[in-house]
RNA sequence: GGGUCGGUGCCCGAGUGGCCAAAGGGAGCAGACUGUAAAUCUGCCGGCACAGCCUUCGGAGGUUCGAAUCCUCCCCGGCCCA
């Protein structure tokens, strides 16, 4: 056994519990942050640990170019590299498939690096021994995640390698005591949701991740495509919806059953100035915080909100100074935090309805 | 005192007779961001009764159908000579 999901509470769909792996345990449902590059942008490990983070992601791809597979694998893998005694979550390289425009055929990725432009090939197999390399408590397989919208054909063929690739990364798997995750596509279409999620299902994983989602498509087309999914998906492993990471899709997608989330958005929406709120989004760089004494959120518990004005904070980011984007990110992190902590609360208290209600409220539109 | 180069919109800085309310930066104002090519990107950025008009390129005159651009004088700054 690699991986165990025990439920503890429901609500309606919604689902709370603890995720054990071979590295120990995680509270359900629960958000990654995204440390691409085995950091997540702005912070440290340490601080990390200070939040309460339990799984960091990092990315195939990136790690691969640079510093190399070999040299992390070296140096302990993410979690010695970087030092992190958390878990660690894997991306295949398959969002690089949507984010890069690379060429795609039946076999494999061929890349241009993002480093250097020198060109790389990525293929299921590979992308899962690059992740064994990398000592990933989880790792995911290699998908194609096609930008949305896009015709009917490029989704079934997105669809169709993916179904293919995840039985050939099932296949290359050698490494004890990593989970392996296979990843759902197919567009907006509720029915090639359903199939690619049985067929997912029907190759076996340890998880099962939703993933082409949140790519430009709108919220109730997102939330029908996502549902169609998990209606395929066994109830005792753990779901994994990918890429978002905003309140709304956040609350609503536990709803739905969703268990694991990772996102850029926080940690991107702090560097750029955005805050999170427990009354919405608040652009910091607005003049209207020139003079504001009131912390970030007052209603936030976190470290920042306890001892830095918006007005000090205001003025960090706009003098450049980088312990704004530090500040901001641990703010929206440890916000995000907090909201999933009432979402497990919640969920435990048959009381998601009325968050639902609240974050709706907070985050219109 | 002589010579010389220069003074452009909030700042820096292109422009050197019409296509100039004037390139490009920066600042400012607002917005976007969802498995990170993102400390990035987009829009606005003289005024108004806004497909037009008005005010603006150190100041005052002048040449010209037309001037930020040419001429005269003046003011201010840098450098060189005395």
């Amino acid at each position: 056994m690699t991986l165990r999901l025990d439920l503890t509470a429901t609500d309606g769909a919604a689902r709370t519990g603890v995720v054990t792996t071979a590295r120990g345990s995680f509270r359900t449902p629960c958000f990654m942050p995204v440390g691409t590059r085995s950091a997540v942008r702005a912070v440290s490990t340490a601080d990390l640990e200070d939040l309460g983070v339990e799984v960091m992601l990092a990315n195939t791809y990136h790690l691969m170019l640079r510093p190399g597979a070999e040299t992390v694998a070296g140096l302990g893998g993410v979690h010695g590299f970087a030092s992190w005694p958390g878990h660690v979550l894997t991306d295949s390289g398959g969002y690089q498939v949507f984010s890069l425009k690379p060429l795609v055929d039946d076999d494999g990725v061929s890349f241009r690096s993002t480093y250097d432009g020198s060109l790389h090939r990525l293929t299921p197999e590979g992308a899962v021994a690059v992740q064994e390399q990398l000592g990933a408590d989880i790792a995911m397989v290699l998908d194609v995640c096609p930008p949305l919208p896009s015709p009917p054909e490029v989704v079934r063929l997105a669809v169709e390698r993916t179904a293919a690739w995840a039985a050939r990364c099932r296949a290359a798997r050698r490494r004890q005591g990593q989970a392996l995750f296979g990843i759902v596509q197919g567009g907006t279409d509720e029915l090639l949701r359903a199939e690619s999620a049985a067929r997912t299902v029907e190759v076996g994983f340890d998880g099962y991740a939703v993933g082409g989602l949140s790519v430009g498509e709108p919220r109730p087309e997102m939330l029908a495509a996502l549902a169609a999914a998990l209606a395929q998906l066994p109830a005792g492993a753990p779901r994994y919806l990918m890429g978002v990471g905003d309140p709304v899709g956040l609350v609503e997608a536990v709803a739905l059953g969703v268990d694991l989330f990772d996102c850029v958005l926080p940690t991107r929406l702090a560097r750029h100035g955005t805050v999170l709120t427990s009354t919405g989004r608040l652009h910091l760089r607005n003049a209207a915080f020139a003079a504001d004494a009131e912390p970030l959120d007052p209603a936030c518990p976190c470290p920042v909100c306890a001892r830095w004005s918006r007005a000090y904070l205001r003025h960090l980011l706009r003098t450049g100074d980088p312990g704004a984007a530090r500040l901001l990110t641990l703010h929206n992190l440890a916000w995000t935090f907090a909201l999933v902590d009432r979402v497990r609360a919640a969920v435990a208290g048959g009381r998601l309805t009325d968050l639902r209600r609240e974050v709706g409220a907070a985050y219109p539109g």
